[in-house]
RNA sequence: UGGGGGAUUGUGUAAUGGUAGCACGGCAGAUUCUGGAUCUGCUUGUGAGGGUUCGAAUCCUUCUCCCCCAGCCA
């Protein structure tokens, strides 16, 4: 899979080559900085790949840095998943492991640095009176009372701060700049708050923490960063990375350049968000495979190759847009094609006698586990007189188009033999075919004709007396609208079929030691993962990666507008 | 009504004064023991108006539309 193939560089990627050209830097150092409030999704997929592979690219290196100056939403369990998830997706931080609050102590002194200097002071106005300073976007803002507070009196009141002396939110510690800026994080913004909260990693060492803006440049500035790459929101933010480091004897000045964060249309992209549809129950959990996380990505069957191909193609660039999820089903189906074992499995079974087959004859017949791939090599699969097929694969009457097996009809079963439909027996209450009768033709073992005479189609098919059963979930996109974001309220627009089960599917005998994590083509169905269910429940439990491209459903679904389409009466 | 960004086909992304290209999607055909895969062809695009130039997506100018910012979140 070419990954950096023959895609084009990007805007960033021109800056750093330019910077490494002009000498400004000789080797590239990024970073991935998330902050530990939930799981990473596609969005951060995306920002990884473009960290990690600039670094790679550049032969510089990348760090991973947690972001974690905020204790109240902060937890372990998402740095434990944050880790495993980026080395998932195949990215390696080396030693180059940090965490924001490692550099609480150096923060600290350096904010002591900008209160010595008359840039910075404690205010002691609460959240709302500072807000109401602030100003609006139209009007400029208006100084604190407390802004020409000496530094002698700043520096005493930041110590209490830390030493806990005031409750949360009775002061905070704020840049000194320009209230009357135009950008409104230029007017004083808030460095430092009170929060007497335990911390994940510095448990209860501190009672003040840094603010993102405080905290972000100082530690990119420390770990010798020399491209801070961001999210479009971040831009406005800017004058003030820049302002901090200017005004700090710091190592070095990294530079910030934003790019548009990732949006995929038919689902979400955002923590916040996916939190919600977590605490209330509409997705199992941040894994569930019609998650768009990473962990979610995992379950249902995408390989990192395959996130990686993607986020290689979507590009990178400051235009906000929404990437249409059919390319990302595209590079997994790109993947799974060629690595994918091809396996049968009947999702709705439909029994067939064929009546002229010995009923205690089994043959073991010859299938292989890959056409794209013959390296994959081959299996036996038993065919006996009783045999499932798909029910969709059959019709009583069936429509213009339906290549598929009919009363009177000849199809051919996969690697198997052709057979003919000589009788249907119905249900009579629903008139549903419950059996078929059919006779096969033994000259067409393996699935050929001698006579070279052509068959309508081709099912896969299971034999009654070897299958196993199995559970298959069927996912879909979990919304009904492509910007489900944009709806006031996106549980309104949540697809009701975005999972479909089959708790009694019928899988060829191979399958028997499927182990979780392994992935299969179901033939003429879609790509398979074994979910950990199956160790956990001792029953084989499959789910649907992505359909396979499918021309006959597309023609149903034409056929189906056409004849739904409202009659103009003139 | 302040500030910061952005606009290329259905979607995403190239082209940095010189033939508007690529991918996905869609459509049509070839091929095929998966209605898969593969192959071929097609697929109404430079937001609008003015200007500079032999030549403009690109430079200048006026306008329009979209996104972000008033957390003691990141």
């Amino acid at each position: 899979m070419a990954e950096n193939g023959d895609t084009a560089k990007d805007f960033i990627r021109a800056i750093i080559e330019q910077d490494l050209k002009s000498g400004k830097h000789k080797e590239i150092v990024t970073r991935f900085p998330p902050e530990p409030n939930g799981y990473l999704h596609i969005g951060h997929a995306k920002s990884i790949c473009l960290n990690f592979g600039i670094a790679k690219d550049f032969s510089g290196r990348c760090h991973l840095r947690f972001d974690d100056t905020d204790p109240s939403k902060e937890e372990t369990e998402y740095i434990e998943s944050i880790k495993e998830d980026v080395s998932w997706l195949g990215f390696d931080w080396g030693k180059h492991l940090y965490y924001a609050s490692d550099y609480f102590e150096k923060l600290y002194q350096y904010a002591v640095l900008l209160i010595k200097d008359g840039k910075a002071y404690v205010d002691s106005l609460s959240a709302d009176e500072i807000r109401e300073y602030r100003g609006t976007l139209t009007e400029p803002g208006k100084d604190s009372p407390h802004r020409n507070r000496q530094p002698e009196e700043n520096l005493d009141l930041f110590q209490r701060m830390r030493d806990g002396e005031f409750d949360d939110g009775e002061c905070v510690l704020r840049a000194k700049i320009d209230m009357a800026s135009p950008n409104l994080n230029m007017r004083d913004p808030t460095l430092y708050r009170i929060r007497k909260l335990p911390h994940p990693r510095t448990d209860d060492r501190w009672c003040i923490y840094p603010m993102y803006d405080f905290a972000h440049c100082l530690s990119d500035a420390i770990e010798g960063i020399t491209h801070s790459i961001c999210t479009l929101e971040f831009e406005d933010h800017r004058p003030l990375y820049d302002w901090i480091l200017d005004q700090l004897p710091v190592p070095c000045h990294p530079r910030q350049i934003e790019f548009a964060r990732l949006n995929l249309s038919y689902t979400l992209m955002s923590k916040r968000k996916l939190k919600n549809l977590v605490d209330r129950g509409s997705v199992e959990n941040w894994d569930d495979p019609r998650m768009p996380t990473i962990s979610g990505l995992r379950r249902r069957g995408y390989t990192p190759e395959a996130i990686r191909y993607f986020c290689d193609r979507i590009g990178v660039a400051k235009t906000n847009s929404v990437v249409d999820i059919a390319l990302l089903e595209h590079c997994i189906r790109d993947d799974l094609n060629k690595r994918a074992q091809r396996v049968m499995a009947v999702l709705k079974p439909l029994k067939i006698i064929i009546d002229n087959y010995p009923e205690d004859k089994v043959e073991l017949l010859d299938a292989e586990n890959n056409p794209e791939d013959p390296g994959m090599g081959m299996r036996k699969i038993p065919f006996s007189s009783v045999i499932y097929i798909e029910r969709d694969d059959f019709s009583e009457n069936p429509p213009p188009k339906f290549f598929r097996l009919a009363p009177g009809r000849e199809i051919r079963l996969k690697h198997a033999y052709y057979i003919k439909c000589k009788g249907v027996e119905k249900d009579p209450k629903t008139g549903e075919a419950v059996c078929l009768y059919c006779t096969y033709d033994p000259e067409t073992r393996g699935g050929w004709s001698a006579d070279g005479r052509k068959v309508l189609g081709t099912s896969h098919w299971v034999s009654a007396a070897h299958a196993l059963q199995a559970e298959v979930r069927l996912y879909n996109h979990l919304f009904t609208t492509p910007n489900p974001a944009d709806e006031k309220d996106f549980n309104t627009v949540l697809n009701p079929g975005s999972l479909e089960l089959f708790s009694s599917c019928l899988v060829e005998p191979s399958l028997k030691d499927a182990k979780p994590g392994n992935l299969y083509q179901f033939l003429r169905q879609g790509y398979f993962y074994t979910d950990q269910d199956t160790a956990k429940t001792g029953k084989l439990t499959f789910n649907r990666t992505a359909t396979l491209r499918d021309t006959w459903a597309k023609i149903k679904k034409a056929e189906g507008q056409k004849n739904n389409k409202p009659r103009i009466s003139s």
